[in-house]
RNA sequence: GGUCCUGUAGUCCAACGGCUAAGACGGCUCGUUUACACCGAGUAGACCGAGGUUCGAUUCCUCGCAGGACCACCA
């Protein structure tokens, strides 16, 4: 492209570059390889939405990851995934087309879908292209690397197949719980999709009276609609208060049931009243309680969000109305003592934003707390990057309290492959990708008795030989985490191409954020482990939040969103790349964005583009006898060589970003360069011929390795000026250093040498040419006289 | 409540326990010097607070304060 034609750098050079790079597919990955092998695990983005800054920033930093390894003669493995089941879908599905599927049927509505996916096909992919993004492919297809989509039939076949290894394993269970219900979407979630958000609610005195006596106790709670299911009352043991009722029984206000009265250290003396009525429906908690009691949960709450017949008068209300209504009635019978606003934190479901119920339901479960001690002892295994992010794992780990509830009573998801006929169950054979809501039972699949008791199936037989069993297809399908944690092991191809798979798992890389560390992390890891035994990662990179400019998490409410897109378009995929790795260690902290900050990184590249030129000016001789001057440069861009393999070596962009920008602007350019120009240009015959290509040869040498340093930083503009030089960047193996002589001191005791030249040059106001008089060099800087003399033009 | 991370100029971000605390963006003042006005040269501007360890602390420790995150609890 001829280095001397472009001007300034800009997105129309980079749209020929990354155009070029897309169609040629110059990173595919060889299976036949005998290098070690890189493998990076990519987080799919959801493809219903453009890439946020967020993600945009993080695949800058996967990328240079990638061009570093390859550079370390790894061969990479970065295939790029794009996810395209679930709820998310669903949700922008019904928007969309202003549809529910509830009323327009399941088979209609993952029409929906399908076409709401269709029409978002290649923008995501664009977007990573102009990042200059090194994909090993950008081609969908089933080669190894290649685009692939978490709703494909082969993804959702290996869904299915680990499914069906599960159930015969014995790790998968039915069981009617009270549960994490959403019920804008009308499904049971898992607690890892559930956040908390403080929202004020009332916090109601209520009056009861104990049974026989007809002593009055005042009672406080939140959700007085849930009276009739209060199983207990308790208060603490130490509460002297209420010794007196201990074994006696209360009667709940309104509906008069006999409820009895228990010492309980669950109870808080200083909160409320010190007595709590145990409901079967509050929280999770309250559910465990009832489980250690053996008390029987009543469930007043329907799936829509409706009272059901448990809870007398109250029954038909929804939840909000009932309170109302019972707060009326309380006031009413004189049994409402007092109120008071308080904020309480309540249960929201993360992809609706629905409070949640708590109500009973027939889920499949995957057991996963038998495999928490395994989980924590794999996840020793493995590195995290930082190594404080782990601990996100393992606080996850500590909390997790009951078995992952895995089907979800939705439709754009992978169906769970079985039939049922009464307390039969039809595991169909793996490998293949079943829809039993629309399809027969195979007549090979093979028959599980459920026993009533310990819930596992056990084997029976075959479909074929229940010829009279009418077999029904389930209708749920599974929680988008049983597609997405193993994608890991998809990209390896397992159950697909068992050879590969073994050489090359535990998968190298796991990049992810913090955010989902209790999802798709962990879930992955216990996937991994249910299969394989191991820990499915050598490294995990954990990264923070991407913030606005004021710190701020981005939200389209608060309307502080900054569009990558746009970013692109006005300054580039290079400057982007060059910020992300300029403004922090994600790693370390959340981090700001700001467009004005972005846009400063253009004059780096131009700089960059025009100390090329400079030094392309000068054809590079062969390698003279260097001057001491020469040889103190090249020892520093050694060192810096050794220091920068260490850092990109544990995901460290950010210092060296920071150096080799110094480099560029402080040392490289406006010293190195400004002191040996006299020598190179050499038109007054002041130095030999040798002298001169010693200048000539450092500035081709200090500018090649320049490049090479910054390739996986920056590998547009580095590999469009190494072009220009023959060299091909991408091919690039990382340099052999020699470390350990770099004088940094002296360095900058020529720097303060030329500054204060130059100031004295400037206060007397003569050119920065012109001939001054009566400069002594300093003693230190001796050995390179001659060109300070002739660099300064002193007399 | 528990745990973790982070506190450096207006903003962002550096600095093996030691020298004048670096650089960028933004200010201000000058200036076209054969790669560069998306430039060059200057200039103003900062270590959250209190103890401790040390000859010496922005750096290490303790406590506090502030911001962020995660977990738990919230009747």
């Amino acid at each position: 492209m001829g280095l001397k034609n472009i001007k300034n750098w800009s997105v129309e050079i980079e749209k020929k570059i990354t155009d070029k790079w897309k169609k040629a597919e110059l990173y595919n990955f060889n299976s036949r390889t005998k290098k070690k092998v890189y493998s990076i695990d990519t987080p799919p983005p959801y493809v219903n939405a453009p890439i946020h800054i967020g993600q945009a920033i993080t695949y800058c930093f996967m990328d240079m990851i990638a061009r570093y390894r390859r550079m370390k003669g790894f061969e990479v493995l970065f295939p790029l995934g794009l996810d395209r089941n679930g709820l998310p879908i669903e949700i922008g599905a019904e928007k969309k087309f202003k549809v529910s599927p509830f009323k327009i049927g399941r088979e209609k509505f993952i029409e929906c879908c399908r076409k709401l996916l269709n029409e978002t096909s290649t923008e995501t992919t664009d977007t990573f292209s102009k990042m200059g993004i090194s994909f090993t492919s950008y081609k969908e297809g089933k080669h190894i690397g290649g685009i692939y989509k978490t709703d494909s039939p082969e993804y959702r076949t290996l869904t299915q197949t680990t499914f069906i290894g599960l159930y015969k394993k014995g790790l998968v269970y039915e069981d009617t719980r009270i549960n994490n219900w959403d019920i804008k979407l009308q499904t049971t979630v898992a607690d890892s999709e559930i956040e908390y958000k403080d929202i004020e609610s009332t916090f109601n005195d209520i009056k009861w009276k104990i049974k026989g006596t007809g002593e009055e106790v005042v009672i406080g709670t939140t959700r007085p609609e849930l009276i009739c299911t209060c199983g207990m009352v308790i208060y603490n043991p130490d509460d002297k208060r209420y010794r007196h009722l201990n074994g006696k029984k209360v009667l709940s206000p309104l509906f008069n049931k006999e409820i009895p009265i228990k010492s309980h250290p669950m109870a808080d003396i200083g909160k409320g009243t010190g007595l709590v009525m145990m409901c079967s429906a509050g929280d999770l908690s309250d559910i465990q309680f009832f489980r250690e009691q053996g008390l029987k949960p009543v469930i007043a709450i329907n799936k829509h969000g409706t009272m059901n017949e448990h809870a007398g008068f109250l029954n038909g209300l929804k939840i909000r109305e009932a309170r109302t209504k019972i707060i009326e009635e309380l006031k009413k019978k004189g049994l409402l003592v007092k109120q008071e606003k308080i904020t309480h934190r309540t249960p929201i479901s993360e992809r609706s934003g629905a409070e949640i119920e708590f109500i009973e339901m027939p889920e499949y479960y995957l057991k996963q707390l038998k495999f928490k001690n395994e989980i924590k002892k794999i996840s020793k295994k493995i590195n995290f990057y930082p190594k404080s992010s782990k601990k996100i794992l393992d606080d996850w780990l500590n909390s997790i309290s009951i078995d992952w509830p895995i089907s979800r009573r939705r439709f754009y998801a992978t169906p769970i492959p079985l039939w049922g006929s009464g307390d039969l169950i039809a595991l169909p054979k793996p490998g293949k990708y079943y829809v039993p809501w629309k399809e027969q039972v195979p007549k090979n699949a093979d028959v599980y008795i459920i026993n009533g008791t310990s819930k596992d199936g056990k084997k029976i037989g075959f479909v074929k030989d229940f010829p009279d069993k009418e077999w029904k297809g389930e209708e749920r399908v599974l929680d988008t985490w049983m597609d997405s944690s193993i994608s890991e092991l998809f990209i390896i191809k397992y159950k697909s191409d068992d050879k590969f798979f073994k050489k090359v798992y535990p998968v190298t890389l796991r990049p992810q954020g913090k955010e989902i560390v209790r999802t798709w992390l962990y879930y992955t890891l216990l996937r991994g482990y249910l299969e394989t035994g191991k820990p499915c990662f050598k490294d995990v990179w954990i990264h923070q939040h991407i913030l606005d400019e004021k710190g701020h998490k981005m939200s389209k409410s608060l309307g502080n969103i900054i569009d990558p897109q746009e970013i692109l378009k006005d300054y580039g995929g290079e400057a982007l790349r060059f910020w992300s790795a300029i403004e922090g260690d994600l790693s370390r902290g959340d981090f700001s964005s700001s467009k004005e900050k972005i846009r400063a990184e253009l004059k780096t590249l131009n700089k960059i583009l025009n100390v090329s030129k400079f030094v392309m000016l000068f054809n590079k001789p062969k390698k003279p006898r260097l001057t001491e001057l020469d040889k103190t440069f090249i020892d520093y861009i050694e060192d810096l060589t050794e220091e920068f393999d260490k850092s990109y070596e544990t995901y460290d962009f950010h210092h060296p970003a920071l150096k080799l920008r110094r480099f560029l602007w402080e040392i490289f350019a406006s010293h190195y360069v400004e002191i040996v120009k006299s020598r190179a240009y050499n038109n007054d015959k002041k130095f030999s011929k040798e002298e001169s290509d010693a200048a000539k040869y450092t500035l081709h040498f200090l500018l090649e390795r320049f490049l090479v340093l910054l390739y996986p930083i920056l590998p547009q503009i580095t590999t469009t000026i190494a072009e220009e030089k023959k060299i091909n960047l991408l091919k690039f193996e990382w340099p052999k250093s020699k470390k350990g002589k770099s004088n940094l001191k002296l360095i900058y005791e020529i720097m303060d040498f030329n500054s204060s030249v130059w100031k004295k040059k400037k206060d007397a106001g003569i050119s920065l040419r012109n001939e001054i008089k009566g400069i002594k060099i300093p003693k230190g800087l001796d050995k390179f006289k001659k060109d300070l003399i002739s660099a300064h033009n002193i007399v």
